[in-house]
DNA sequence: TGGTTTTTGGTACTTTAGTATGAGTACTTA
DNA sequence: TAAGTACTCATACTAAAGTACCAAAAACCA
C-alpha cells in the first residue's frame, strides 16, 4: 500500500517537472504560476496526510511512550499500562512476569486493577474495552 | 488498493484540472492568483487526509462475514468461527454458550479445536492470531 | 447407503485466572 | 514529616479455562 503511495507522489512529482519543462519551453522568464500552484498543492498535499497520520496514530497508537492523556482519565498507570501490553499480546500471568522480571502475583495484582479501571471481568473481555477505547494498537 | 489507485488518478486529473484553469487566468489576467492558490492548497489538503484516511481504514478492516477462504485453509469450521468471533468480544465459554444455546463443555471443545487450528496455548492468543491472520475484525 | 466430517455433550482432571486481603518499599507532594 | 500513590509480593481461596478421552446424533457427500 505504502508502495503505491509513494509510486503515485512520484508520478505527480514527474508530472508537476514535465510542466515545468514545458513551461520554460514556452515562455522563459516570466513567473511561473503553474509551478507555484503544483508546489502548493503538492505541499498542502503532503500536510493532509501528514496531519492526519498523525491524528490517527495518536488516537490508535498511544504505544510505550505517549498519550497519557486517556490513560490518565482511567487511571491507568505506567506499570499497568504495559502489563496490559503483554496481556493484549497474548501473554499468561506467568509469562508477563517473567518478562517484565516481576512475580506472577505482581502481575495479578496489576491485572485485578486493570479490570476495574477497564470495567472487566476477564482478561479478553479487557482486550476488547482497550481496543474500544483506542488506549492499545487493535 | 483499487480505491487508492482510483483517488490517485483523481488526484492527478484534479491536478491537470487545474492547471488548466490557472492557464485560462494567466492568459486572462483577471482570476485572483492568491485566491486561487488558497483554494488549490484547501483542496489537496482534503485529498490528503480523504486519501490517508481511505488507505488507514482499508487496512484496519479487512472483512467481517466472508473471506472463507482463510478458514477453509486453517480448518475451522462454521460453528468454530462462530464460537471464536464470541470469544474475540469477551464472553467465557458459559456466557458464549448460552448465546449460542449450547453447554458449556461444548464451547470448551470448539475452543480447543480452534486452539489447535490457530496455535494457541490460551484464549487471548488466540484473539492475537486471529487477528494477525485476519480472520475476524480487529 | 456407507463413510466422513461436523456438531454436540459428557466426565475427570490439571492449570490458569481472578479475588480478597494484608503489607512492605519507594517516591512524590502538601 | 506525614499523606498519598505507585509498585511490589505473599497467602488463601474460588472460579474459570483448558486438556484428554470418549461417544453419539446430525449433516454432508460420493
Amino acid at each position: 500500500m505504502k508502495k503505491t503511495i509513494f509510486a503515485f507522489s512520484s508520478l505527480i512529482i514527474a508530472l508537476l517537472f514535465l510542466f515545468k519543462l514545458s513551461k520554460y519551453s514556452y515562455l522563459s522568464g516570466n513567473l511561473n504560476i503553474e509551478l507555484l500552484i503544483s508546489i502548493v498543492a503538492l505541499v498542502f498535499f503532503c500536510i493532509g496526510i501528514y496531519i492526519n497520520k498523525k491524528t490517527a496514530t495518536s488516537l490508535t497508537i498511544p504505544l510505550k511512550t505517549g498519550n497519557t492523556g486517556k490513560l490518565d482519565e482511567l487511571g491507568i498507570s505506567k506499570r499497568e499500562y504495559e502489563v496490559l501490553q503483554h496481556v493484549v499480546q497474548g501473554f499468561s500471568n506467568k509469562e508477563i512476569g517473567e518478562k517484565l522480571h516481576l512475580s506472577e502475583s505482581t502481575i495479578k495484582t496489576h491485572v485485578s486493577n486493570l479490570f476495574v479501571k477497564l470495567d472487566a471481568k476477564r482478561r479478553t473481555q479487557a482486550i476488547q474495552k482497550a481496543k474500544e477505547l483506542k488506549i492499545i494498537v487493535g
